[in-house]
DNA sequence: CCAAGGCCTGAATG
DNA sequence: ACATTCAGGCCTT
């Protein structure tokens, strides 16, 4: 059994990971592809309508991770407000998606573009007593029509989001083959389609393709970096040009190491809650 | 290669 | 009450 220093489950899912997520009498119910997670944090417990799996990461080892990512006292501060904050193993598809409809928007909006996908398109299932709508398959939402799209308030991003989901139906996209490929190739596949550019394409390879090395760069991140690390990660003006990413990303898995991914969430998830953002 | 403008929605501000 | 401003990442020019 898991104790709350190893796993805080309020921390790792209100940290802008995900968006399918409300709680009810104490424990989380979350949307996770075709599949409902319900998670209690004391006692640690994780059920799933369907197949398990470490959707909690629990079986990284948190202490050899926060001892490779301490590297200096801003990071141990961070991790030290939400300890046990984990990465999470989502599903490929419905993470994907989320990122591609994230883009330019903000989590209150995101959550309900989700919200109205999965009501108008996904499957209706009852879990616990409870009724949900799980996250639609590729096929589904490739043959959706722009108008059913943006009706779920996706508006430019309506067409991101069905050719996105034509890409996996095509195989263009093949979530198993981009996790056993390394970072750079697996992200320069996710960039080539429609509506991934860095920003989304690093959300996708941390959050669902074990890709623990990326370190996405959002607007928080820049000031993030500009507010503690402008010594270290120079960022000369306002536009973040793909070279200038990359040049960042890469000063930035030298400093912090292969679990860089994980630095980025303990500082994201610091900086927001210090701004008193919200969450889900 | 880089910079600037447009896209869409809802919340915040005046 | 209503209008304006703002946040947010990607694509096109």
């Amino acid at each position: 059994m898991l104790s709350s220093i190893e796993l805080n489950v309020d921390s790792s899912i209100n940290s802008g990971q995900v968006f399918l997520w409300e709680k009810h009498e104490n424990i989380w119910y979350g949307i996770n592809g075709k599949n409902v997670l319900a998670v209690n944090q004391e006692p640690y417990k994780i059920s799933s309508s369907g197949q398990v799996t470490d959707f909690f990461r629990t079986s990284d080892s948190l202490e050899k991770i926060l001892n490779e990512i301490s590297k200096d006292s801003i990071v141990k501060t961070a991790v030290n407000h939400s300890y046990g904050l984990r990465l999470l193993r989502q599903d490929p598809f419905q993470c994907y998606i989320s990122f591609i409809a994230s883009s330019n928007s903000n989590i209150q909006n995101i959550k309900r573009m989700l919200y109205n996908i999965c009501e108008k398109f996904g499957d209706k299932i009852e879990f616990n007593n409870k009724k949900f709508f799980v996250f639609p398959e590729s096929k589904v939402l490739s043959k959706a029509s722009l108008k059913d799209l943006q009706g779920c308030g996706l508006g430019y991003r309506a067409r991101f989001v069905k050719e996105a989901a034509a890409a996996v139906e095509s195989d263009k996209i093949n979530f198993d083959k981009l996790k056993k490929m390394n970072y750079e190739n697996s992200k320069n596949t996710l960039m080539e389609i429609f509506g991934v550019g860095n920003k989304v394409a690093d959300c996708i390879l941390l959050f669902s393709l074990e890709k623990l090395d990326a370190f996405p760069l959002d607007r928080w991140m820049i000031r993030i970096l500009q507010k503690y690390y402008s010594d270290k990660f120079t960022i000369q003006n306002q536009s973040l040009t793909d070279k200038k990413y990359n040049q960042i990303h890469e000063k930035i898995v030298n400093y912090f190491g292969p679990y860089a991914g994980y630095s980025q969430q303990f500082l994201f998830k610091m900086e927001r809650d210090l701004n008193q953002k919200r969450w889900l």
